[in-house]
RNA sequence: CGGGGCGUAGCGUAGCCCGGUUCAUCGCGCCUGCUUUGGGAGCAGGAGGUCGCAGGUUCGAAUCCUGCCGCCCCGACCA
């Protein structure tokens, strides 16, 4: 492809609404364009990393089997009814306003719809029907570019099996093949597994990349590979807190200390010494929670201990049940439940609030002086803390999803009627699993993987060219005689080269060409030609060196092989 | 949907507080010509704008007021 003729709108400056840094180069790049907020088209160069994600999902999909649909993304309302998603999606879901249809957000009902139709008999089990398509989700806030958007493509996959055991199969060569993928895409990504456990052998794993960008915070282990969303990750509890020694209780005064960092900058003490005091009301009722130091109260987990509606005390009920302010709250006279995080527990010689505005109370033995007292998991898990799996140290970040299986069991079959007669002849609803990935996401993820300051570094795999050829001075006959003869030779090979042969300053194409970040570059100009050389640059490492024409078309194939 | 920010040429911006003789600025990009050609060139000339939209205040609005639209960020939400 020659860049004289082909549209690669790039840009010297990073628009001003582009913040996360693979919307900024793929903006930069001229890969993509914002048509309204959520809604992207795709350019040539950036479409053609598109395609070759795809190619390399159909590959692994097809080799679990998988067979290719192409499904409508306009459905009637009424197969939506069926399942009651109308009303689950609310909001999310896009409605046509002059006839009664959806913009599917997902393909479970029409897939499901399909199957219902034809698979009859356990003969004709297992199935797994994929397709790569458009979706459309009504966001209310889309972001980060392509990676949350209102219409954006998805391979979606659905398995229809006669047991649950099949069902396992299923799902496991679904979570073999989407390894093969990511791996394959040069990503590193790490799994979070989710057993849901509502119906029994329901299970689901996300594939996680992280970054800033992302919308889920995990907790991740290198060593051992646990990894968890933190609203339900836990982590090893370190080392004992309890002194040989329990010293009396003492009432300190503390004037204006409202937080643990003040408390221990006045009293010159660790904040492991002290004992956080969190109030929630559960039932009407008061629930002191206690906390070591600067932990943090996690709300899913308290939700689990406590059950039903909860929520943090007002201020005005603070005062009321404590007698103090929140800053001065404690567990030593406190009227109600008290439960503290494990960290925790049995400690003694602690610091907390005396429920007595502008005190503190020194020597706490929660032993001793906290008798009904309860202990549970309950904080949220910080970077640095022991993986409760292998004790090595736990990450955590925040993290882009990229994709998803998911054990659906009967939920779809059962609610829209698929039944298959069974080896006695008995009917019974196809066990399904569906399975997606965001196809976009993981263009983004991998050049928010793979970037530095100058632009994108793509690896031979979802490069949209394998070669981009520079001819420096295009208005020197020997130059552009040279380089449109390795244009061609190259690209009779069967590389991919896009070859700038626009009339431009050298420095100008040379920055455009690592932007746009080609795994190879190679330069034509006057003073190498003369030796009969042209000059190679590896993307990815900045090594560059002088080849002899005739050595050229085997240097490459070496180098991408 | 709540909070914050922004909207001036293809992109990035100045001017807005304090309305008018800097009032539409500057850089990049674009067009023409000449020069230049190994890290985003130089000179000369040129094209490109309903200052997001609508209404209001005023003798006069990019500038002040009201409403709307759009975009970004934080949060809530996310089968």
């Amino acid at each position: 492809m020659k860049l004289s003729k082909y549209f690669v709108p790039t840009l010297k400056e990073v628009p001003n609404d582009a913040v996360v840094k693979s919307h900024i180069l793929m903006l930069r790049a001229g890969m993509v364009r914002m048509l309204s907020a959520g809604i992207y088209s795709f350019l040539p160069v950036g479409y053609r990393v598109i395609k070759k994600i795809s190619e390399i999902i159909r590959e692994e999909m097809d080799g679990i089997g998988g067979q290719e649909f192409h499904l409508p993304a306009l459905n009637p309302r009424e197969i939506w009814e069926e399942t009651n998603r109308v009303e689950a999606f609310g909001d999310t879901l896009f409605h046509i306003k002059n006839r009664d249809y959806v913009l599917a957000p997902t393909h479970e009902e029409i897939m499901t719809y399909h199957a219902r139709n034809v698979l009859k008999s356990y003969k004709e089990l297992p199935q797994i029907w994929y397709q790569i398509q458009t979706k459309f989700r009504n966001e209310a806030r889309p972001r980060s570019g392509v990676i949350r958007g209102r219409q954006f493509l998805m391979k979606d996959a659905y398995s229809f099996d006669a047991t649950w055991e099949d069902l396992d199969k299923s799902y496991a060569l679904h979570d073999k093949a989407y390894k093969k993928i990511f791996d394959r895409c040069d990503l590193k990504y790490f799994v979070v597994g989710a057993s849901s456990g509502a119906m029994g052998g329901t299970g689901s794993e996300e594939f996680m990349v992280q970054s800033e960008a992302g919308e889920d915070t995990v907790a991740h282990c290198e060593n051992c590979g646990y990894a968890a969303n933190v609203e339900v990750a836990t982590s090893i509890v370190e080392g004992k807190l309890r002194d040989e020694k329990s010293e009396e209780i003492n009432e300190i005064s503390t004037p204006n200390v409202k937080s643990i960092d003040e408390l221990c900058a006045f009293l010159k003490i660790d904040e492991k010494q002290c004992a956080k005091s969190r109030v929630y009301i559960h039932e009407a009722k008061p629930v002191l929670i206690l906390m070591l130091g600067n932990d943090e109260v996690n709300e899913t987990k308290l939700e689990k201990l406590l059950g039903g509606a909860f929520r943090p005390a007002h201020p005005d009920e603070l005062k009321e049940i404590t007698g103090a302010d929140a800053g001065s709250i404690g567990p030593i006279g406190f009227n109600g439940r008290i439960v503290a995080d494990l960290k925790l527990k049995d400690g003694n010689n602690f610091y907390s609030g005396a429920n007595k505005n502008d005190y503190h109370l020194s020597g706490i033995d929660l032993q001793r002086d906290v008798k009904n007292i309860e202990y549970d998991d309950l904080r949220i898990v910080k970077s640095g803390e022991g993986c409760p799996r292998c004790k090595q140290t736990l990450k955590v970040f925040t993290a882009i999803e990229l994709g998803h299986i998911f054990k659906l069991g009967t939920k779809y079959s059962s609610s829209m009627g698929a039944m298959f007669l069974d080896e006695g002849g008995k009917e019974n609803p196809l066990i399904m699993g569906s399975y997606g990935i965001g196809v976009e996401r993981v263009m983004a993820c991998y050049i928010e993987q793979h970037n530095d300051e100058k632009g994108m570094i793509w690896d031979k795999t979802l490069a949209p060219f394998q070669v981009q050829l520079i001819a420096l001075n295009v208005k020197k006959q020997e130059i552009m005689d040279a380089a449109e003869k390795i244009y061609h030779s190259l690209s009779a090979k069967g590389y991919e080269v896009l070859f700038d042969d626009r009339e431009a300053q050298a420095g100008f194409k040379f920055n455009d060409a690592d932007l746009l970040g080609m795994p190879v570059q190679v330069i034509v100009g006057d003073k190498k030609l003369k030796e009969n050389k042209v000059e190679v640059k590896i993307r990815k490492t900045g090594e560059r060196f002088d080849l002899e024409l005739e050595m050229l078309e085997d240097k490459i194939k070496d180098i991408l092989k």
